[in-house]
DNA sequence: TATAAAACATACCAACCGGTATGAGACTCA
DNA sequence: TGAGTCTCATACCGGTTGGTATGTTTTATA
C-alpha cells in the first residue's frame, strides 16, 4: 500500500482564499468570499488563477486540485477536458470581469471622460501583483491563439465586443457633439483596446507601475485630442 | 536491438528550410539558407519556429530534435539547459532582427517618416503566418514574465533599448523641428512601443491583416499629429 | 423505504517531459 | 603515433502530464 492518508487536510498549496480586488481592474471576481462555495465554482476559481500565473498550457491539473482540496473524479465530472474547463474560465470568469469593468460603464456618460476615469482607476487599483500578471484576456490571446482555434474565437469574440462598446460610446459622443467628427470611431475603437493591452503588456514585463502610469498619460493625452472643439459643430 | 536506422535523413518534420522573408519585418533573420549550417546554427534556428509557435514552456525538445535531425547528445553538447537554449534564441537570433528592423533605421531621417514607413511596411510584406505567430519578443514577453527573471530581464533589455532608440530619434527630430515640442520624446516613445505590440496582438487574435492595417492607420494618424507645424518653431 | 441519478473518490495508465551517464568517432597538435 | 579535446550518438531515468475505469457516497424523487 502506498497510498497517503492526507485528503481533505491541507495539500500545502493555498486553498482558494480571498481574492484580492483586482488588475487593470478589468477582471474582477464577485463571485468571490461566498460563503459555501460550490465544487464547480472552486475549480473555475482556483484555474482561473493557475491560467493567470502559468497559462493554460502550462497550466497543472494537479496543481488546481492541491489548490482546492478536490480530486480528479470531481473535476472530469464537472469539465470533460482541460481545454474545455479553459473555454468555461474564459466565458464565465473573464467575461463577466470585462462586462462589469469596460462594457457596462461605457455605455453612458461623456465616453472620453469614461475612458479616461478606467485608465486613471487601473493605475491606481492595481496591484504589483495584478501588474506581473497581466490582463488574463490578453494573456490566452497570445498564447493559445495559434494553438487552439477554439480559444482563438472565444478571445475574439470578446475583443471585438470591447471594440464595439468603445466604438459605439464614441459614435454616441460625436452626435452628442462632444467629440470630434475628425476620427473614424471604429477604427479608434481598434486602436484603443490594441494600445490599452499594449499598455498593460509594457508594465507586466518591466513589472513597473510607473510605466504603466506613463503609458497611461500618453494615452489620456491623446484621447483629449479627440474632444469637439467650442464652437465648431456642424 | 531496436536502434533505428534513419540517422540523417529526413525524420518527417521539415527540416530549417529557407525561411520567409518574415513579420513586423521586425525580425528578419539573415543567417538563413547559408549552405552549411552548423549544428548549432540549426538548433537556434529550429528552437526559434518551435517557441514561436508554441512558446517556450510548451516548446518540446524532442520536436525540436526531430525538425533538425540533431541528437540529444548535440543539443546538450551547445546548450546546458532548455532555458539557456530559450536564452540564445532572444539574445542572438530576435536581437539580431530587431536591431535590423528598428534600431538601425531610426538612427537617420526624418522620424516621424521613418516610423511611418516602418508600420506601412510591415502591414504589406507580413504573411498571414506572420501574423498569426505574432511578435516574438512580445510572446515571450507575455508567457515568460511572471514565470522567469532571465527570461524577464532580457526581454526588458531589449524594449529599453527599443524605447531608447524611438526616444532619441524624436527628441533628434525636435532639435531639428520636425517634431512638436508639445510631447514628452520618452513618454511618447512607451506609448509608441505598447500601441505597436498591441497592434500586432490584435492582429494575431484576429488572424486578420485588415485589423493590423486599420490598427497602423489609426496610429499613422497619431503620428502625424506629432509633427512640427509651419512657422511656429521655436 | 426503494431506486435512480448526481457527486464525487481512488487507483491506474501510457505518453511525454527535461536531463544525464557513457562512450564512440573525428580532429588537432605535439 | 599518442594524448587530448571537441562533437556528437545512444540509452536510460524519474517525474509529471492529461485522461480513464471503476467504485462509493450522497441526494432527490417516487
Amino acid at each position: 500500500m502506498k497510498t497517503k492518508i492526507q485528503k481533505l487536510p491541507s495539500t500545502g498549496v493555498t486553498p482558494t482564499e480571498q481574492i484580492k480586488t483586482p488588475f487593470w481592474h478589468f477582471w474582477k471576481c464577485d463571485r468571490c468570499s461566498i460563503p459555501k462555495e460550490e465544487t464547480r465554482t472552486q475549480l473555475l476559481n482556483a484555474a482561473f488563477e493557475e491560467i493567470h500565473q502559468f497559462g493554460f498550457q502550462s497550466a497543472s491539473l494537479s496543481r488546481i486540485l492541491k489548490r482546492t482540496g478536490v480530486t480528479k473524479g470531481a473535476l472530469y465530472h464537472y469539465f470533460p477536458s482541460k481545454t474545455d474547463l479553459g473555454y468555461a474560465v474564459l466565458d464565465e470568469m473573464i467575461r463577466e470581469q470585462m462586462l462589469d469593468f469596460w462594457i457596462h460603464p461605457l455605455q453612458q456618460g461623456h465616453p472620453i471622460d469614461v475612458i479616461i476615469q478606467i485608465i486613471e482607476e487601473s493605475g491606481e487599483l492595481m496591484t504589483l501583483e495584478d501588474i506581473r500578471l497581466g490582463c488574463p484576456l490578453a494573456n490566452l490571446s497570445q498564447e493559445m491563439s495559434p494553438v487552439d482555434e477554439g480559444f482563438r474565437e472565444r478571445v475574439e469574440a470578446q475583443y471585438t465586443e470591447w471594440r464595439s462598446a468603445l466604438g459605439a460610446a464614441l459614435k454616441r459622443g460625436q452626435k452628442a457633439g462632444e467629440v470630434t467628427n475628425d476620427i473614424d470611431a471604429e477604427a479608434t475603437a481598434v486602436m484603443l483596446v490594441a494600445s490599452l493591452e499594449g499598455c498593460l503588456a509594457t508594465a507586466k514585463n518591466a513589472q513597473s507601475r510607473e510605466l504603466l502610469m506613463q503609458c497611461g498619460m500618453s494615452l489620456i493625452q491623446i484621447l483629449n485630442t479627440f474632444r469637439q472643439k467650442e464652437g465648431e459643430q456642424l
